[in-house]
DNA sequence: GCGACAG
DNA sequence: ATCTTGTCGC
């Protein structure tokens, strides 16, 4: 459990966020060195940011370890934007796997949309973070995806929530601090 | 000036 | 992100 104090404010979640990230990665290894993970998967973008470096470029400096950007919503940088043209490229997206390039009024391309499931029409905003190229970062999350959110971030997210739900209800302790994972 | 813009 | 009721489908 962490005590974050910064405020969400996009373009800057790396700031609120990586300090718990880097401490999180740096606990594992100190712990279970044996489970030094090969690549990351962050919830949210790396070059796919207003100053092109999210925080998945972020984690991935500050540990040295391969990361991947991966946002749930576009984050509108660049020119890209969720308009019709947007949403008729998402409407093209037929089945799992399919993807379109983000490319920015600069000409470069950002990231990648891809469905990253059959049952969900809602694409997944890729980004290379750190020591990794799109395509490997597109291939990957790809693999790892039974339904939308690839499952390491989804186990994540699901197990941190239950845990936080154990803290709240059943053992009365002593006197808490913060919240939040 | 206001809204939208990762989580 | 969080809140919040019902609903649809496997």
């Amino acid at each position: 459990m962490v005590a974050v104090s910064a405020p969400y404010v996009a373009g800057f979640l790396a700031f609120r966020e990586v300090p718990f990230l880097v401490e999180s990665v740096q606990r594992l290894e100190q712990e279970k060195p044996e489970l030094r993970p090969q690549v990351l998967l962050v919830d949210g973008n790396g070059l796919l940011h207003q100053r092109g470096f999210g925080v998945a470029c972020h984690l991935g400096v500050l540990t040295d370890l391969p990361c991947v950007g991966v946002a749930k919503n576009l984050l509108h940088v660049d020119g890209l934007v969720k308009d019709e043209l947007h949403k008729e490229q998402i409407r093209s997206l037929q089945k799992k796997g399919d993807t379109f390039p983000l490319t920015g009024t600069s000409g470069a391309v950002l990231g990648m949309a891809l469905r990253s499931c059959n049952n969900s029409y809602k694409p997944l905003y890729i980004s290379v973070g750190h020591r990794i190229c799109l395509e490997t970062a597109v291939r990957l999350v790809k693999s790892c995806c039974k339904y939308r959110i690839p499952e390491p971030i989804r186990q994540a997210d699901i197990r941190s929530r239950a845990y936080i739900q154990k803290q709240m209800c059943s053992p009365p302790a002593v006197a808490p601090s913060g919240l939040k994972r």
